[in-house]
RNA sequence: GCCCCCGUAGCCCAAUCGGCAGAGGCGCCGGACUUAAAAUCCGUCCAGUGUGGGUUCGAGUCCCACCGGGGGCACCA
């Protein structure tokens, strides 16, 4: 293959400089390019053994570097500009890595299934495979075009048949798994179920109700164990989203209790639904976060989301039994004066008395002659109320008295239970003992409602708030048997614990934030559940051998959806409409029988639980990935750090996914490893989030908006103005978006400029996790270094390569290994940014010399490559080199040549700059400081004023301080 | 309301440990080339770092308060 000289169908307007590096000769190079990398295979990345094993067999011995992408999911708008922002990042990065030797895996699959693919289907009224296949195959042309360095052997996407059977069977072991709290000493593991039935069939575990194993029916015995599984069905409040035709998992609501897709109002209702049991895993989902290099960010979301507290359960005696609380504040207990239950508390009937007692105030009463009928009343109330209303109804405290009391068990003091919808059900115990004295929300309802506030923690003296949070003294605490007066809270709090543990009343306990993840989904586009039920409704796991459990084709794919507001509607799962796939006989073990299939199928987050394992080994049809590979990429790196997790070495991608994706995907990987299927801990040892390009968008008189690139900007002193076709328009800043008619396309930037401006414009931006407007007009200045660049070693006239051959002059090779330096330095740490504007800075230098010397051309050309490729590869060939510079060594800085002869010392006198010396860098302190008391400026600025100090920063700084 | 991040030239952004505020790009202006324009090339201009305090010989950098922008959480006991 010839890829030098010649060949140039290029048509310039000029016919005097026919080799000019232009958009149409960029777009002849880099599809050439791109063919040869294709054709060549140049960037198939070697596993250490197995299928992709090269013929050397040396992979295993080399350093690995894994990077992903979170993968995209085809839309069927296609790209725009700020779309190949994080991919371009990561392919420069890992064609850094590679220069430097690395064996670097890189790939891109497809995360297919899910709602937005089904609707746009649905819009369409085509099948969504194939509208999905069509915006897969329109995104790989995009991206094509880009020169990505994918492994192309490794791609695929979650809707093949061959992925979902693997997504089906680690569902599977999912299912087949019961954590062990006990395991590994108190930390806990996943286990395979067939050791619980062994605990159980042993004794060495009860049942729940006693009975022995031996003495429980078949039946009996399934129930229990199902309901230790990992993935189990159960009947509990979930999200239902009538406006979607599906539940929802907690992750997928927002705060105002809406879909996060589509912003639905969602509605809480009892559902039979499969779960997962992430919350078996939160402590490991917390501590683990210390173990890896995330964003301090995404760590704090994900801290928050689990919402792991420390404290205690207490127990309160009342005439109904014990009624128990959770606290984080158990050094407060002296100053409990009432206690709260959220209305929809189970012990709520039980404690609401007939008459209002001896002594009630008026303020509990809310008006209503009986606790009977106020609680009945206020618990109506509460129930009609949606989330949004709580939220928007502001913070005014209300609730009725119980008629009931408990008894403090510190204080022996009988105090008023009430109930209020500041106590939420879903936290805790759904019951708190109300502190006001340090307790802002508590002391709002004691003064609301006329109750006694006590405060045990003393206060600073200014301060003049109502409940107190912050730290102090304990005080107002002791009872005949304990007092904590005088201790801080820490030690209060543990005093306090043992306390309650010695009297039987209360232990130390920890609560999460985190509920269980519900699983699945009541749509058509997604994985089916490789699961069936028998005559006792109880599910059954479909043998691997029977994987992959595929959709059904079915007549009308789209879900029965509701008015957003029908709370009252049930999910109905298209797969239900199809009769002859859900009644199936098979023989699983004892002879063919009907069975009736799942008709849920999975959310979009499966896929995405797990893709990193698939790169590794694409074609695997016998496990899941082959341990050694997973070894390989994803093992322990003990020598990054003791006790390292493993996982992917740089992940980049949106924030978006910090507590959704990232979170289910590293319960997945934690239960892969327990059972023993990954060494690797963690799923992705290194994130970044790349930040987000944004644009301007225009909105004329009547607020439409105008085409953004027709909009003329005109500068007028300080004013500047935006005009559409002579008319004034507004100018907004946000999303890019078909909406706001301000999209701009990577197949505009192609056209116009080429993929190679294109990417050099994109990571010379800003840095890469900060957003920044997108700015079409400025990517000139980045075509204009590539043409510098081209013109530094090719003619433009005549085509013919100009570099020359003799050494490079002292301050050239200077600059030339300055510059290596820095851009090491630079692409190690993702600022791409600064790595090019030291590359322009080289190239700049370079255009002024009369010839550019082989030696820095060659090497400017090696580091242009991760970020400019093609036109890398180009010029590389150009200069007479055979085979892809994709695979040449990153040049390396040379030590002596990174020192300067002369160094320029500043001298202060009073921090402000008098002077300048030029100095050898081995200037000692001594010699500075006498250089620059001898300096006439100095003497001038000193102006007879003795010296103080001086201060010296040997080479660089002399600061002369005066009387 | 609480927590986190960010404010440097007209714009996007640089500035190891606190040590000369400017690397790179866009734009503007001037010049070269051109019949002209575009493209290209050469050159120039432009801020004292959001505001107010503090620490220091010295602050864009550290501390405090405030203002502006972005994000997260939000009755979580």
């Amino acid at each position: 293959m010839s890829m030098s000289q010649t060949g140039h169908s290029t048509v310039d307007q000029s016919d005097d400089v026919p080799y000019r590096y232009t958009s149409e000769m960029a777009a002849e190079i880099e599809q050439r390019w791109q063919d040869h990398w294709e054709a060549e295979g140049t960037f198939h990345t070697p596993n250490p053994v197995g299928e992709l094993a090269d013929s050397s067999g040396e992979a295993g011995a080399r350093k690995k570097y894994f990077l992903m992408d979170m993968f995209p999911y085809p839309s069927g708008a296609g790209l725009h500009v700020g779309h190949p922002l994080g991919y371009i990042a990561t392919d420069a990065t890992g064609r850094f890595r590679r220069m430097c030797g690395d064996n670097v895996l890189h790939a891109l699959a497809y995360d297919a299934f899910g709602l937005p693919a089904e609707q746009y289907a649905v819009q369409t009224g085509q099948h969504p495979r194939k509208t999905t296949e069509e915006n897969i195959s329109n995104m790989k042309r995009q991206l094509r075009r880009l020169g990505l360095a994918h492994d192309p052997r490794r791609t695929f996407a979650t809707i093949d048949p061959e992925y979902v059977r693997w997504t089906q069977w680690i569902f599977l072991r999912i299912f087949d798994s019961w954590y062990d709290p006990e395991a590994d000493g108190g930390r806990g593991r996943a286990r395979p179920i067939t050791e619980l039935v062994t605990r159980f069939e042993s004794s060495e575990r009860a049942t729940p109700d006693g009975r022995p194993w031996a003495a429980l029916d078949a039946v009996e015995r399934r129930r229990i164990i199902d309901d230790h599984r990992l993935a189990y069905v159960s009947e509990s409040p979930v999200n239902w989203c009538p406006g979607l035709g599906t539940v929802l998992a907690n992750e997928e609501v927002t705060a105002e209790g809406r879909s996060e897709r589509g912003n639905f109002p969602v509605f809480k209702r009892r559902l039979r639904q499969w779960m997962m049991r992430i919350t078996a895993y939160a402590d490991r989902l917390v501590d683990d976060l210390d173990r890896i290099d995330w964003p301090e960010k995404v760590k704090a979301m994900q801290r928050n989301w689990i919402g792991r507290s420390e404290g205690a359960a207490i127990r309160f005696a009342t005439d109904v039994g014990e009624l128990e609380v959770f606290t984080t504040r158990p050094d407060t207990l002296f100053g409990a004066t009432f206690m709260v239950l959220a209305p929809e508390h189970p012990l709520v009937e039980a404690l609401t008395t007939e008459a209002w007692p001896e002594g009630t105030r008026d303020a509990w009463t809310a008006g209503h002659t009986s606790p009977t009928e106020a609680v009945a009343q206020y618990r109506a109330t509460a129930a009609a109320k949606t989330d949004i209303e709580r939220q928007t109804e502001g913070r005014d405290k209300t609730g009725v008295f119980t008629g009931s009391f408990a008894t403090n068990p510190a204080t022996g003091a009988r105090i008023p239970v009430f109930i209020a919808d500041y106590v939420l059900m879903g936290y805790g115990t759904g019951a708190i003992m109300a502190v006001p004295g340090q307790d802002e929300r508590d002391w709002e309802f004691a003064e609301r409602f006329d109750l006694p506030i006590v405060r045990t923690v003393q206060p600073p003296a200014d301060f003049d708030g109502k409940a107190y949070v912050g730290a102090g003294p304990a005080i107002n605490s002791a009872n005949d048997d304990i007092s904590l007066d005088g201790m801080d809270v820490e030690p209060a709090k543990h005093a306090m614990i043992s306390w309650l543990e010695e009297q039987g009343s209360g232990s130390g306990t920890v609560t999460y934030r985190l509920r269980d993840w519900l699983f699945s989904r009541q749509r058509y586009w997604g994985e089916p559940f490789p699961i069936v039920y028998d005559e006792h409704d109880l599910p059954i796991a479909i043998p691997a051998r029977l994987l992959p459990v595929e959709l059904p084709d079915v007549p009308d794919y789209s879900p029965k959806t509701y008015e957003p507001d029908a709370a009252d509607t049930e999910p109905e799962p298209p797969l239900a409409r199809v009769p002859e796939w859900v009644e199936v006989e098979l023989d699983l073990g004892d002879g063919p029988k009907r069975y009736r299939r799942d008709t849920n199928t999975m959310p979009n987050w499966a896929g995405s639980c797990w893709y990193h394992l698939r790169y590794l080994d694409p074609f695997n049809d016998q496990q899941v990935v082959d341990p050694e590979l997973e070894r390989y990429w994803m093992g322990p790196q003990p020598d990054r750090q003791p006790n390292d997790p493993g996982g992917v070495d740089l992940y980049v991608g949106g924030v978006e996914h910090a507590v959704l994706h990232l979170l289910y995907a590293r319960f997945w990987h934690k239960v892969l490893y327990d059972l023993d299927y990954v060494s690797s801990e963690e799923p992705y040892y290194r994130l970044f989030n790349q930040g987000y390009i944004q644009a301007y968008a225009y909105t004329d008189s009547r607020g439409q908006y105008v085409p953004a690139e027709e909009v003329e900007e005109s500068v007028d002193g300080a004013e500047t103005t935006y005009t559409y076709n002579n008319q004034p328009v507004r100018r907004e800043y946000g999303k890019m978006g078909k909406s706001l008619k301000n999209v701009v396309t990577p197949d505009d930037m192609y056209a116009a400029y080429g993929a190679d401006t294109f990417r050099v414009y994109e990571m010379s931006m800003g840095p890469l996790d900060v957003s920044r407007p997108w700015e079409t007009r400025a990517v000139v200045g980045s075509l204009r270094f590539l043409q510098r660049l081209w013109r530094n070693v090719v003619d433009e006239h005549t085509g013919e390569v100009v570099v020359d051959d003799d050494d490079a002059d002292i301050t050239t090779k200077r600059v030339l290994h300055r510059t290596i330096d820095a851009v090491r330095t630079d692409m190690n740490g993702l600022r791409f940014n600064t790595a090019i504007s030291r590359l322009i800075e080289l190239n700049n230098h370079l255009t002024k010399l009369d010839r550019v010397p082989r030696e820095a051309a060659e090497a400017l050309v090696t580091m242009v490559a991760p970020v400019a490729p093609h036109i890398a590869e180009e010029l590389w060939s150009r200069l007479g080199h055979g085979g892809s510079v994709a695979h040449v060594t990153f040049p390396e800085p040379d030590p002596a040549l990174l020192v300067d002869e002369t160094v320029t010392c500043v001298v202060q006198v009073g921090g402000k700059v008098r002077d300048r010396l030029e100095v050898p860098p081995s200037a000692s302190d001594a010699e500075l400081e006498e250089l620059a008391l001898a300096s006439a400026a100095v003497q001038r600025a000193l102006d007879g004023r003795a010296v103080r100090k001086v201060i010296v920063r040997a080479p660089k700084l002399v600061n002369i301080v005066p009387a």
